[in-house]
DNA sequence: CGCCCTGTTGGGGA
DNA sequence: ATCCCCAACAGGGC
C-alpha cells in the first residue's frame, strides 16, 4: 500500500539514478497500465527523451521529460518501481530501459497502477488541478487552510481527509493516525471542528506523513530486492490502531467501524463521538 | 480444499 | 454534495 511517504521515498531513491539519463525504450507488458492510451502511443511520446527530473504530486510520480512531456504514474495499492529488478520478478507491467543499461520495472500484482501522459505544461496543470489539493509536506497545510476548505461540509472529517482534492496524499492509515493524534473522531462532520482542532489536525497530518517519510528513508535501503518496498515499511512509527487493542494513550479498547467507506480504527475516549449524527436514527454503536 | 470476505485508490454513476 | 460500486487479486477465516 504505497502511501505518500512510500512514494516520496521511492522518488528520492530513484531520482538520482534517473535524472539526466535518456529513456531508450518503454516495454508495456500489460496494455491496461496506460489505458486509454495505447502502449505504442505512450512509447512513441516518451522514448528517446532525456529525463530531466523525477517529481511527485500527491501520490503521483511525475517523470519530467525534455520538451515538456510528463509521464505520470500512480502505484495505487500494490504497485512498486524496482531498479534493476531480478530476472523473473513477477507481476511486471512495464519495463523502462535507460541509456546507461539500467532499467526500472513497474510491478503490480493487482494491476491497479496506472501510467498517463501529459504533453505540455498546461496539460500537466489541467490534469492535476481537478484532482489534487494542498501538498501537506510543503508547509501549506495549516489550521486556517483546513478550516476554510472544510467550511460548510457535512460529510465525515475522515472522508474529507481522504479526498485528494483537499489535501493531496492522505491515505487510510494516515487519516486514522492523524485523527487519533488530533483527538478528533472520524465521523465528526468535516465543517464542525473548533478552530483549535483544525490546527491540531493540520499539524497531525503533516507530522504523521513526515514520520512515515523518516521511517521509510531509514529502512528502505535496497530497491533491487523484489519485496524491497513492502518489506521495508513496517509502520512502526504509527500508533498502531487495531481493533481490540488498547489505545497507546489511554488504554481504552480500539474500535473499528466504517467511515468514508473505509475500515476505520479509533479510540472513542481520545476521540469522542459527535453528539449528533447524520442519517436515520440508529441505536448506539 | 474451496468459498467468501476484506482491504486498497481513483473514477464514475446515482 | 454525498454515497455506493467497481476495477483485480492476495490472504485470511471458516
Amino acid at each position: 500500500m504505497p502511501e505518500l511517504p512510500e512514494v516520496e521515498t521511492i522518488r528520492r531513491h530513484l531520482a538520482p539514478r534517473l535524472e539526466g539519463r535518456r529513456l531508450t525504450t518503454i516495454a508495456v507488458h500489460d496494455p491496461r497500465w496506460c489505458r486509454p492510451l495505447t502502449p505504442d502511443a505512450m512509447a512513441s511520446a516518451c522514448e528517446g527523451r532525456r529525463i530531466e527530473r523525477l517529481d511527485r504530486r500527491g501520490k503521483y510520480f511525475v517523470v519530467v521529460l525534455e520538451d515538456e512531456a510528463f509521464l505520470l504514474m500512480h502505484l495505487r495499492m500494490t504497485g512498486t518501481l524496482l531498479y534493476d529488478a531480478a530476472a523473473g520478478t513477477p507481476h511486471r507491467r512495464v519495463t523502462f530501459s535507460l541509456d546507461d543499461a539500467h532499467e526500472v520495472a513497474f510491478c503490480d500484482p493487482r494491476r491497479f497502477g496506472t501510467g498517463e501522459l501529459a504533453l505540455g505544461a498546461e496539460a500537466l496543470r489541467a490534469f492535476f488541478a481537478p484532482r489534487l489539493g494542498i501538498e501537506p509536506l510543503a508547509g501549506a497545510l495549516t489550521g486556517p487552510a483546513l478550516r476554510e476548505m472544510a467550511r460548510g461540509r457535512r460529510g465525515p472529517i475522515k472522508a474529507f481527509l481522504l479526498d485528494q482534492r483537499h489535501v493531496a496524499g492522505v491515505g487510510n492509515i494516515y487519516a486514522d493516525e492523524a485523527l487519533h493524534r488530533a483527538g478528533v473522531h472520524p465521523l465528526r462532520p468535516a465543517g464542525s471542528l473548533r478552530p483549535r482542532q483544525y490546527a491540531m489536525l493540520a499539524q497531525a497530518v503533516t507530522a504523521a506523513l513526515q514520520a512515515g517519510l523518516d521511517a521509510g528513508g531509514a529502512t528502505l535501503d535496497d530497491f533491487r530486492h523484489p519485496d524491497g518496498v513492502r518489506g521495508g515499511f513496517q509502520h512502526e512509527f504509527l500508533v498502531h490502531l487495531r481493533r481490540g487493542q488498547p489505545c497507546g494513550t489511554c488504554g481504552t479498547t480500539i474500535v473499528k467501524f466504517v467511515a468514508g467507506g473505509r475500515g476505520t480504527y479509533a479510540c472513542e475516549r481520545c476521540q469522542p463521538r459527535p453528539r449528533v449524527r447524520r442519517g436515520p436514527i440508529t441505536a448506539g454503536r
